[in-house]
This record gives C-alpha cells, sequence and structure tokens, in this order.
DNA sequence: ACATAATATGTAATCGATTACACAATCATT
DNA sequence: AATGATTGTGTAATCGATTACATATTATGT
C-alpha cells in the first residue's frame, strides 16, 4: 500500500497538493493535477482512511447493532438502511448481539472508538443503564424497534396497538381460551404483552396464559408444547415473535390440531413460513423497510444537526389476515 | 472523549508510562501504576483505535462480506463467525452486498483501508477480475460457500455431489418431468446444476428444464408459475436455494398441486418453512455452523501465519429426507 | 503602473496512540 | 568500590492523512 507521501515524491509536489487535488476543492493548476493522477493511477493509490479518521475526527460509515442477526426483521431491515446509506455515500456495519448485554457493549464501546458517524441500535434493556455514558458521548444514535428513553430518535411501531388488534382479531374469531407467549428481555415484548392483556380486558375476558420466554425456536416449542400438554389447553395462541412462533406452530401441527378449526394462531413479523403453510397464518407485518429508512433519515439529520431535539417515529404495524383464524 | 495526554498529565507521567502501563509489559511502578490507573478511571479513559490502528497498522477485526443477509444461511453463518472471533477477543464487521459487484468492491476496499485482520466473503463471481490486486494486498481471506481460485482458503460444501444426491432421491421417487430452478450469479449456482444434470444423466433421463434467475423470493414464484402453466409441466422440482424455493413452494401450492402425490419438492438450505408445512419439504441441509467456525479458525490461522498456502475445506450437505416426495 | 485579488504551492502542526532510544536509579556480584 | 544488569521513566520519532499559514506568482481593475 503506498502512501501520500509516495505519490507526492513521484508527482514532484508535496502531499499537501497531492491532498488538495484529492479533495478536488482549493486551485491546484491542471498541470499539477494531471501529474499527480498519473502518480496516483501509476502506485495504485488509495488514501489510508484510518489516518484520515485520526485527523478528520470522523468517518462515513454507520453502525448497525441488532439483537438478532437471524430474525427477518432485523435482516431486512439491515438490508434497507444498508440501502438507504449507500445512496448517501455511507457505509455500514452491522452487529449482532444475540441479546446479550455484554456483547452489546463491547460493540457499543467499539462503534464509538471506531468514530462511526452515527449509529442504529435496536437496545436490549441492560443498555439503559448505560445511558448516561452514551448520551454525554456526541454519537449521534436512533433507536429502531425499542425506545429506550425520550432523549433519544426512535422509529418503532405502535406494538401495544398492533397485539391489541391482531388479538382482537383473533377473539372475534370466537376462541376462548387465549394463550400469549412472548420474548422474556426486550421492551417491545413487554409492550406486545400489554395490549394482549388490554384486548382481552376489553371483552371481559381472561388470558389464558401469558409465557415469556427467550426469543428461540425451541423455546417457542416447548413452551407450546407444556401449553398443549396442561388439562385445559388453551384453543389460541398469539406469538409475539416470528422466531419463537416457529417454534409454537410446528408443536401445534406435532399434536395434530387442525387449524383454524381446532385452534387459531396468530403472531407477529410475517415469516416466509407464515405465507407457505395452510392455512396460512394472521400476522401483524411490520413496515420493515420504511422503518429502516426512517431510522437512517433521522440519524442523517441528527448527523448533521446534532442538538435537534429528539422525535419519534411511530409507525403502524399492519394486520394481514389470513386463514388461519375461523 | 479523553486523551492519553490528559492522562498523563492528570497522573503526573508521561504519555509514554500511560502506554505501557495499559499495554501491561514492560517496567511500571506499583506505585506509578496506581496513580495512573486512577487518572484513568477519573477521566474514564479509553484508548483511541483509530489512532492504535494507524500506528500498529492492524485490528483485532475481522470483515464478513456476505451476498445476501436475508438468506438464513448467511445470517447463521454470521452468527457463528462472531461467536468463533469473539472467543478470540476479535470483532466482526458484517457487510451486505445483495451480489451487487460494485457494492462488493466498495467494501473489500473499505475493509482493506480500515486494516481488519482478515476477511471472510462470499465473492460474486465479478470479483474475480480484481484477483490479482486482492492477493497482491497481504490481507488475509477466505472464502465461504463459493470457490473463486485456488490460491484462496476455501470453506464450501461440494455442491455438486449435494445436488446430485438431492436429484438422486427425486428421481427415486419416480418423478419423470424433474425441472431445475437455479440462481443465475452464484459459482454456487453452477455446481449445483452441474450436479443436478448429472443425476439425470446418470438415469438416462433428460432435465425438464433448467432456469436461471436471479436469487429472490419472486423470481422463484414467476419462474415456477411459468414452467406449470406452459404445456407439458414439470412434476418435480429442484431449488438451489431457500429464497428461490419460497417463492416456488408458493406458486405450486396456487396451482393446486398436492405434494407428495401430483408433485415432488426438494430444495437446498433447511429454512423454518421447510419445517412448517405438511408435507415437510425434503432439503439440504448445510452444516452452517461448522462452514462459519472453520471459515473463522481458517483466517485465523492465516492471521498468524500469511505464508501458509491456501487449504479448502470441503463439507458434506446433509440430506435431510422428508414427505415431499413418494 | 500600481494596488489588490485570485491562484498555486510548500512548510509544518496536528490528530492519539506506540516504541526505540537515552538516561537515571537501584540492585547484585566479585 | 567498581562493574554490569535490571528496573523505571521521559523524549521524540512515527504511522498517513489534512489544513492553517506563509509565500510566490499571475490576473484584474482603475
Amino acid at each position: 500500500m503506498s502512501s501520500i507521501k509516495e505519490v507526492a515524491h513521484l508527482a514532484g509536489v508535496s502531499t499537501a497538493t497531492v491532498s488538495r487535488m484529492m479533495a478536488n476543492k482549493s486551485y491546484v493548476s491542471d498541470d499539477t493535477r494531471a501529474r499527480v493522477q498519473a502518480a496516483i493511477d501509476e502506485l495504485n493509490y488509495q488514501p489510508n482512511r484510518v489516518a484520515q479518521r485520526l485527523r478528520e475526527q470522523q468517518s462515513r460509515i454507520l453502525g448497525l447493532i441488532v439483537s438478532d442477526i437471524q430474525n427477518p426483521f432485523f435482516s431486512e431491515l439491515a438490508r434497507s438502511v444498508e440501502k438507504f446509506a449507500q445512496g448517501r455515500g455511507y457505509s455500514v456495519f452491522i452487529c449482532n448481539t444475540d441479546e446479550d448485554g455484554a456483547q452489546e457493549q463491547r460493540y457499543l464501546d467499539l462503534m464509538q472508538q471506531e468514530k462511526v458517524a452515527g449509529l442504529i441500535i435496536s437496545p436490549t434493556r441492560q443498555v439503559a443503564k448505560r445511558l448516561e455514558r452514551l448520551a454525554k458521548s456526541n454519537l449521534p444514535i436512533v433507536t429502531i424497534d425499542r425506545q429506550v428513553d425520550s432523549s433519544f430518535d426512535a422509529v418503532l411501531i405502535d406494538n401495544e396497538d398492533a397485539a391489541l388488534r391482531l388479538t382482537e382479531r383473533v377473539i372475534a374469531s370466537g376462541y376462548q381460551r387465549i394463550a400469549g407467549i412472548f420474548g422474556h428481555l426486550s421492551f417491545t415484548a413487554e409492550e406486545r404483552l400489554a395490549g394482549f392483556r388490554k384486548a382481552l380486558e376489553a371483552h371481559g375476558m381472561q388470558p389464558h396464559s401469558m409465557l415469556r420466554t427467550p426469543a428461540f425456536e425451541n423455546e417457542g416449542y416447548s413452551a407450546m408444547e407444556s401449553l398443549l400438554c396442561a388439562s385445559g389447553p388453551p384453543d389460541a395462541v398469539v406469538c409475539s415473535s416470528a422466531l419463537l412462533a416457529t417454534g409454537a406452530y410446528q408443536a401445534v401441527k406435532a399434536a395434530g390440531l387442525e387449524l383454524p378449526e381446532a385452534f387459531g394462531f396468530a403472531c407477529f413479523d410475517d415469516p416466509a413460513w407464515a405465507r407457505c403453510v395452510s392455512p396460512r397464518v394472521t400476522v401483524i407485518r411490520q413496515p420493515t423497510k420504511l422503518i429502516g429508512e426512517s431510522a437512517a433519515e433521522l440519524l442523517f439529520k441528527r448527523v448533521e444537526n446534532g442538538q435537534r431535539s429528539a422525535s419519534l417515529i411511530r409507525l403502524q404495524g399492519e394486520l394481514v389476515e389470513r386463514e388461519s383464524l375461523r
């Protein structure tokens, strides 16, 4: 890797001139410009970004810290953030924390130290403690999927309302003993639980049960299995995430229950399988692309103006009615 | 963000002493050590990694460039690489290219300029042209899922063999007019196509058709749809990727064909829906975690010894027989 | 023709760390 | 007590860029 010095030497100019020529702004004569360009081509020179960052104290890189890269919601989101950022000439570094607070902290530190221009993050609950430190650093941050504090920009759907509408749809089908399976770590799950409960209360019903488990496929399976094996099993279930639902769905199938007659099934997100199985599954679909774009846009606004006050963008989840309910 | 200078000043020592103290290696008296530590705590000092990298010309960061972050294969892979790297004290920056050669090139340059310690990449076909440049730079590189050149370390499954076994399984069920739908960009798809063809030839059969399309769900749908609408439609299909298969499967359903009697279905990867639908779908499952770990391990070996000759790890895909075939 | 502005380039400081080298103090050895 | 080894610390160069400032040259306006 050749440096600016070598280019300058080969072109017979100073490094300042090379730098100016590349920045393309101030006065450089056509003659010099050509000689420098020739040297650059000759040496296949690319400026050292690390040195640039040290000097400029900033980069055209965004960080994206997601809690679960395997969740289709987050991977689609990553793609849309990436697309948007690219249009603005930025690159995106994606990091995965698996809902692990320590890991998340490490990546937060890393991003800060790497001087990324801004950060989009789906924060775990644990992060809340270090809020002050984060807020003090001037790193622009937008949270997605979860809102941690009104001092941060945030983009998320109205989870409580979405859960409420989804649950009402289940109630409207006439199911009587409705169970809920929710993640146990995230704010998101909490809000969805609240909506679930509210919908039932509004109809004078009791939840059959409300389980909170780690958000993995096998946890969803065992949670559903245990519900179905107990005496007085539920006749419908609402799941708070795609991964949980994937497991739960298989447990329902394994128990030999026919949808939608014998059992009602509804969940959040719109995983591919919800469209492939028959009857297809009723879901709340998140406007994932829009969430990613809004988050990126908000982030750029803050990058440009660190002082603007935090805004919260609440989007609506879309109820996609399919045949998994009566 | 406070710098080493401020720490040094507060502790009444030189920056060299602070640096030595942090590196924890050479002689620093207990007394000084304590004073410096106090200053560090006081100022909440964290070394600037950008400056460190500029000086040391290397970092403890790995790059992972994937061609499609939405593909469950890659997201699971990302997770396993991440886990492995973390155990060695490394962080991972994931980048997504969407099979776009230009985007890939940008990220390759970026990674080089960012001085990552090493790179794991699922290269698009287009990258082949810039091989020399890559090979010249001393950046350790491991390719996954695809092999570009024997001069690079690579980890992948034996795609041809896997496709051959999968196709043989379809043939064994007695289907007569077997179609194949393959991605049109990747090496991987090519190898799978070769295996598909070989299996049929070995049984003296002709492929009903071999479509090559962009690897997206909707492309899979329209490809399958057009096959089914034509006169003399196939009675079974093999898909080369999960995303294509997701679309193709829905097209089969939409056409009202009953699996496995009226139609046979088989594909690569083991997406969640292949387990959720009934009858469940026969697939080739890749040892994704193992691929990620092997790639990371290989990469670390090369990071430690840049001179070792390239090795190729070929793993086996696992044929998971389910009820989607007679 | 002269003052002023615009253009073109170089010098050197700077970003924040690491480390070779120099030097001083302490310790051990004979 | 003299010598050499060990320990502890500071000075300053270095990594590779950017840019404020100085300076020289050329163009412009009156």
